[in-house]
DNA sequence: CAACTTTTTGCAATCGATTGCATATTAATT
DNA sequence: AATTAATATGCAATCGATTGCAAAAAGTTG
């Protein structure tokens, strides 16, 4: 099949020297001769000699490896986080190990089980939308194995957390919307029990509040803002109202986008009869027509962010336990989709 | 720190049993007692004890790992791919080291190699815009590592490739044009020097030519798609061109639809001044307005091919060089930014 | 040149799990 | 009960790199 590999022994051998001064010469360990040095890594390049990171690990007990759970690789918004995460891990000389929960805390739970078993040096997270309880990650915990929690964080956990000021993003979002002119604003938004939606909501309420607004709970659903959840909440529901609502805060950009293009289906102007603000600045709120309105949320930035803290840590340049959480700057962006007035 | 691990040897030392028998218990291994068996995966869970996969990989030279390389993490397309690619393997015990090449060879190269340090069992790539030799697969080659290419392929190398019809679908999209009128349809795509925009052209070309319209090569823009690079292209040339061309077809959906915001507001008329369409069948082209006529791209289908194939090969369930190349399917999807006619 | 440093090297154990082969135990057969 | 067959277990080597410690080699000094 395949050759056999090269291993230090090889080079020891035609070296006629130790494996383990092999070994030192090719870590750049300062006690080994210069001279040595330079023979046994032209020949270990020589011979294309690569070293076997499981031996390695195995002695050395760590891995290089980052292992990252989030819920779906496939939104814009994780894109961008990974994307950064990668960029500044790859630099590093660390490696990703990534995998999707799919929403569920059973898969996230078991994904973090694989994660542990390949000894990663440390866990990157968002949780699901149902999880519920942590002891999946206990195991990590208990090893003192680095946990930082991004975005969908969990307050009860005693860890890293990298996410954006929700309450305030919330607030802005509908303090805009009243700006404008909204009296009755629908929040559309996500699980509840998780931080971000949640956050969110409390804004949104405290902005009525502060603006001498009721807040009333049929202005609120909670759902998985799939495509589905939209459609159906707004055909089924919204839309069959005897009063529309004049305002609608959702609280993702693909979801405003799409129902954006229901509304428009069903004769509802935009933003004349609803104002409309997403969140999450996605490039597909920038080209609906009416432009839609948003809350900016540094993805990229935010994946960095979590890599650098996490490697600075790893390093032990820095301790992740002096940084407990890390806010991100997040902005409205208003356009079109929201302007009521000039 | 950490307290120490359960390994084997505590396992086997409690039950007062080899640790031999301990590795076959926990493997499942038929030569092993009923009742031994279940006393030692009930007193490792008991222990919570985790195997260690570089004890395991080392010795069995396998690492239940796959390596991806792409070019960027944060596209709807790659993600929907990487999904569908965690999605099966994941099922089959398989992990997924992840990395971005950036558009660049070099990354990719660097990317190649820390996967083929890392002994991965299998390599899942799609080339940089800018690849252009294929030097650092070569050790994989050489050591009989299996890799799959997806989407941009390297017709070079002979590897298995999954992919879709290009020049077909290059052919529908322009076919579809000319059939709505149009006569002179500006192409803005990605570099020729990757499958995917040359087979496109390709098709673009026939059908021209099946259709009797001679071919511009004015009329054929290539770039890298960026928003930058469409925003310049339209604004600084084909805005300014005496005659505007009355169909286009561009090679992605994100940049369809940056394209249609640029081209609507320089005041030309979707579609009946300019007819678009674009490719991948993104959720952006659908909420645009006009929505954006598309090729549909089955990205998640692709990711879980390309993993099957792979763990069908890994398992020895089939030969991954008896399966070329696997092409899927595509559709025309027909929106109202390509309707001229009813 | 002896005595002492400093610099280089090698020995051998270690990290845990796996597995071919030999042996022990149990079951089946006559 | 003796013999054979089938099943279960253990021994010990192996996968490659790392590293504490000891020893050898080279360099300094008086």
């Amino acid at each position: 099949m395949s050759q056999k590999e090269i291993t230090i022994y090889d080079i020891a051998e035609k070296l006629k020297i130790s494996a383990a001064t092999v070994s030192r010469a090719l870590q750049n360990h300062p006690a080994v001769n210069a001279k040595t040095k330079k023979r046994i890594v032209d020949l270990a390049s020589e011979l294309g000699y690569q070293s076997n990171k499981f031996a390695s690990n195995l002695r050395k007990q760590k891995t290089h490896t980052i292992g990252v759970i989030v819920p779906r690789l496939n939104s814009a918004f994780m894109s961008t986080v990974l994307s950064g995460i990668e960029k500044v891990a790859n630099n590093a000389g660390y490696n990703l190990i990534i995998s999707q929960s799919f929403e569920t805390q059973e898969k996230e739970a078991k994904n973090a089980q694989t994660m542990f078993n390949n000894r990663v040096d440390a866990l990157i997270i968002s949780l699901a939308y149902d999880t519920k309880d942590y002891k999946h990650l206990n195991s990590f915990i208990k090893k003192n194995i680095p946990i930082i929690f991004f975005d969908r964080v969990a307050d009860e956990i005693d860890a890293t957390k990298v996410l954006i000021d929700n309450f305030k993003a919330g607030y802005q979002a509908t303090e805009h919307l009243i700006h404008q002119g909204c009296k009755e604003i629908l929040h559309i938004t996500g699980n509840l029990i998780r931080n971000v939606y949640n956050d969110r909501l409390n804004g949104y309420k405290k902005a009525l509040e502060d603006n001498g607004i009721k807040y009333d709970q049929k202005l609120v659903i909670s759902n998985d803002l799939s495509e589905k959840a939209i459609e159906d909440c707004l055909k089924n529901d919204v839309l069959k109202r005897q009063k529309l609502p004049d305002g609608l805060f959702i609280t993702s950009d693909p979801s405003a986008a799409y129902a954006l293009t229901i509304l428009k289906d069903a004769g509802v102007k935009v933003p004349e009869d609803m104002a409309i603000i997403g969140f999450n600045n996605d490039l597909i709120s920038r080209v609906c027509e009416p432009a839609i309105s948003t809350i900016n949320y540094p993805g990229n930035q935010m994946g960095e962010t979590i890599a650098s803290i996490l490697i600075n840590h790893l390093n032990g340049e820095s301790d992740i336990n002096y940084m407990n959480t890390v806010i991100l700057k997040t902005d409205l962006i208003v356009r079109n989709s929201s302007l009521k007035k000039e």
